[in-house]
RNA sequence: GCGAGAGUGGCGGAACUGGCAGACGCGCCGGAUUUAGGAUCCGGUAGCCGAAAGGCUGUGGGGGUUCAAAUCCCCCCUUUCGCACCA
């Protein structure tokens, strides 16, 4: 919107105050006009003003207040009259024009239109000067509550309503009434319908050294002259004093400064501002997929191989300028034609950040935990696997020392199992699995072996779940840990029991156990590397595990022969039954309406439905 | 104020598409072993009632949908993070 200001007695043209409003509907209680102190009109109402010099002297302490402060609102609210008034467009009146500090200058046109009985900040600001609160907007009173009044109000009055003492529009709702107004001032040509995007400059040229050069030259002659193709990259010097004065470190160094004007040859300077490094970590994704090339930023070919990123990891702090820059140079990489996706990372997670004692863990609040101490006391594989195991990563953590304590004892565990069986289970035969007869116990063992391969496969894969895999690894080991016990087996050695001579133990066992065990160490030697490769090598295998294929597991063997189903009754679970893992069902039904505990709970009452889920759940709904 | 998450035992957390709430670990309790402690191994551990069998309650609160809700819908509370005098 435009306010034409009265400019009697000034000298020049005519002056208009533009302001942007979200909310034309109000602008009938446009009872003042703000501009900010660094407004391009603050001057000249100080020239024209009765005092220029106390004007000014107002302005200045507004422009020296801090800019944080200013921002954020930490300080008061205060303004004074520039003696001046313009005319509100839609009513026609004069209205005074303030300059107030909590205008921004970088928002919008760096003038507004204060309507203080449906602006919180305008009301406030006008109740300190005594500047008139006039209501326009009637929120709907079925409520009994009676109709705002200006010299009442306690606060503004934000929310929608009917329009009153607004001329022509006096009595429309708030519902559209802000478009139509806006297109009524673009016809009487007062103002226009504007979107007003709130984005940030971006920034890009710091005095320092260790940034990407700008390549451009200054010719006194031809103005500023790209680098030339050939020319490209414009690299850093290698010394570089670091004053802390001035300029970029750069600038003292002539034989960088100093060069040629690739347009008229005459002498120039080399641009000495360098590009923030967030330039660079905006597309480095990019050029790693072809890091040697010196002719160009990257070949598109092998980015269209190796691009867009799979999976993106990184701290919560990157998670907004980071991302947005990358996904702009994206865009721009995209509109080159040198990439042909929109977005350069198709699975981003963020990791949470570690807490202790409810807060994050920062040097400033000396609350941190020294990693190499842990490391000193309980090896880096301990401190890895609690990492993992105790929350999922994109979760913030708490530290807890006794947490690591118990990661530290199931890797013991894990340890000792191995080295007791290692001469059970050291040259094997597993390939005779598929084969063999195996009893129950074998078979239980067996099927949670490629279970827990199927597991740790999705949690590890699709799910990132880094901390259920582990779970999953220590049923393994505490199912292993029992099977020992029930076949008189190490590691039982901190009792009194005796384990059976390697020699006696029956083959299938033998390899049953060598199937779990070798594939507990390759699960588990993602997390635990070093512990791995050692136990890997007692096993019996050299070459060391990088090399070894991730563990396969087998459907059919991972399946259970039998299921435990549970049976509701109204919702309520009665009962459950221990069913072949194929049952039907109609079995499944008959078998959960003659369990006995499921019998006294429907005894005298009608069976209204069965709910029968397959594998899942029984429901008996009875009345 | 706006936007995005989160809320489950004493604690960290599980629960994949609505289908047994609390996997796994910590802590705690009991037992075995041990001169003792520690370590180790085995068992127990949501709350309430009960000697037990068992019953009732329960995923921040209140409603709703459904045979069935931690999970879906509506309202509210608390909390974390981001943005914020944005007109």
């Amino acid at each position: 919107m435009r306010f034409p200001v009265d400019t009697t007695g000034w000298a020049g043209d005519p002056v208009e105050i533009e302001v942007f409003t979200t909310r034309v509907d109000t602008i009938f209680g446009a009872t003042c006009v703000l501009l900010a102190p660094e407004h391009t009109l603050v001057d000249r109402f100080a020239d024209g003003a009765t005092d220029p010099e106390a004007f000014r002297g107002r302005v200045q302490r507004f422009r020296a207040q801090d800019r944080n402060d200013r921002l954020t609102g930490a300080v008061e609210k205060e303004g004074f009259d520039t003696g001046r008034t313009a005319v509100n467009p839609f009513t026609g009146r004069p209205v005074p024009v303030w300059i107030a500090n909590f205008v921004l200058a970088e928002y919008g046109t760096g003038a507004v239109m204060a309507v203080p009985a449906h602006d919180q900040r305008d009301f406030e600001f006008a109740r300190k000067y005594g500047l008139p609160v006039e209501v326009v907007i009637q929120p709907e009173t079925d409520a009994g509550a009676g109709p705002l009044h200006g010299s009442t109000m306690e606060a503004a009055y934000a929310g929608p309503g009917t329009l009153v003492h607004s001329g022509e529009f006096t009595g429309r709702s708030t519902d559209g009434a802000a478009a139509f107004m806006a297109r009524a001032a673009a016809s009487r040509d007062v103002g226009r319908p504007k979107v007003q995007f709130r984005l940030k400059d971006w920034g890009i040229s710091r005095q320092r050294y260790w940034g990407t050069p700008i390549p451009i030259i200054h010719c006194d002659a031809c103005g500023l002259q790209p680098v030339p193709y050939e020319d490209l990259p414009v690299e850093l010097p290698t010394v570089a004093e670091f004053t802390g004065l001035g300029d970029s470190p750069l600038a003292q160094i002539p034989e960088f400064v100093n060069t040629v004007c690739p347009s008229c040859q005459g002498p120039a300077r080399r641009e000495t501002d360098t590009m923030d490094t967030f330039v660079d970590s905006s597309w480095y994704f990019y050029r790693y997929c072809d890091a040697s090339n010196d002719e160009q930023a990257f070949d598109p070919e092998k980015v269209r191989y190796w691009a867009p990123i799979d999976f993106y990891i990184g701290g919560v702090e990157h998670a907004i300028l980071h991302l947005i820059y990358s996904r702009f140079l994206c865009r721009v990489f995209k509109d080159l034609g040198m990439v042909d996706h929109d977005e350069p990372f198709t699975r981003l997670l963020t990791q949470g950040m570690v807490l202790r004692d409810g807060t994050v863990m920062s040097k400033s609040k000396g609350n941190v935990v020294d990693p190499d101490q842990m490391i000193a006391s309980y090896g880096a594989d301990t401190l890895r696997l609690y990492e993992m195991f105790v929350a999922p990563p994109e979760k913030e953590l708490e530290w807890t020392d006794s947490g690591l304590e118990g990661s530290f004892r199931f890797l013991t565990r894990v340890w000792r199992l191995v080295i007791a069986l290692c001469p059970v289970v050291a040259g094997a035969a597993q390939d005779g699995l598929g084969t063999m007869t195996l009893d129950d116990a074998h078979r239980a063992l067996r099927r949670k072996t490629h279970e827990s391969i199927r597991r740790v496969s999705t949690d590890l894969g699709p799910r990132a779940h880094l901390n259920t895999a582990v779970s999953a690894l220590m049923e393994l080991v505490n199912d292993l840990y029992a099977f020992c016990e029930r076949h008189a087996l190490a590691p039982h050695t901190g009792t009194a029991r005796q384990g059976t001579p390697a020699d006696q133990v029956p083959p299938e066992t033998r390899a049953v156990l060598g199937e779990a065990i070798e594939a507990l160490v390759l699960m588990l030697s993602p997390f635990t590397p070093h512990l791995c490769e050692e136990l890997w090598e007692r096993l019996g295998h050299a070459g060391g595990l990088v090399t070894v294929a991730w563990p396969t597991f087998d459907t059919e063997v991972a399946r259970a022969d039998e299921i435990v189903v549970p049976v509701q009754v109204n919702g309520k679970l009665r009962a459950r039954l221990t069913v072949p893992a194929d049952v039907s069902e109609e079995d499944l039904r008959t078998a959960a309406l003659t369990e006995s505990s499921v019998q006294t709970h429907t005894a005298g009452k009608t069976v209204a439905r069965v709910v029968v889920v397959r594998r899942r759940l029984v429901n008996i709904v009875v009345t």
